[in-house]
DNA sequence: TCAATATATGCCTTTACAGTTATATGCTGC
DNA sequence: GCAGCATATAACTGTAAAGGCATATATTGA
């Protein structure tokens, strides 16, 4: 199966992911945000649902798709230990610049 | 340029970035960690250095490489939005195992 | 049942890129 | 300067996957 990584990678499936942040949306409506082929985007957003992390309703001829936002947790847990890397440089600059004002 | 999401989506690329997170490494000790040949290796630290997730130093015949984790804030901040997602979920979940306690 | 709309799938082509081997480059100690 | 180690680059190959077009499938309204 694709990692959650690679699946970010493409930007194909990046953008959908961002636009179904704010709710539901229609397949033809994805297609006018990505600005590809209805195939090519229907096709990405079968990895994105085999992957766990989109899910569909059917409405009418229409298939609405739905953000699963679970799978993105393990990119936040992936980036956790970084995360304090650069707090760690941060925190060093502000005492820096709060040494200078003394 | 490759973005950060491309750049992590390669395991023979994430491997060196989450082995560097405990510090400088040389390429040989990289090269162990990823269990590749020292070429293929090489070629994706050079992808990395030129995506400025990586540094060099040279030491002797070794070529040290650290990690730089700014660009890895990219991926948070794209994180950041999404984040509230989930949380509303646990919160909606706690709140109902509140309610059944009563 | 038929026409129309919305989406999915099959097939094909092309491109991108990872990995390998062989070789070049760079550095050091002698 | 030379031998030896560590790393980088070149050239090549294989493969995966993205995108396009054509077409199948599904759903609805009439």
């Amino acid at each position: 199966m694709v990692t959650t990584f690679a699946l970010l990678a493409d930007p194909t499936r990046r953008r959908p992911v961002e636009e179904l942040r704010a709710g539901e949306r229609s397949v033809g409506v994805l297609v006018d945000a990505v600005g590809l082929s209805q195939p090519a985007v229907s096709k990405q957003l079968r990895v994105l649902r085999e992957a766990g992390l989109a899910s569909v309703r059917k409405d009418a001829q229409r298939r609405m798709y739905r953000l699963d936002p679970e799978r993105l947790r393990e990119l936040d847990d992936w980036l956790q230990p970084f995360r304090a890397m650069w707090e760690a440089r941060v925190d060093a600059l502000e005492q820096t610049l709060s040494t200078m004002e003394d």
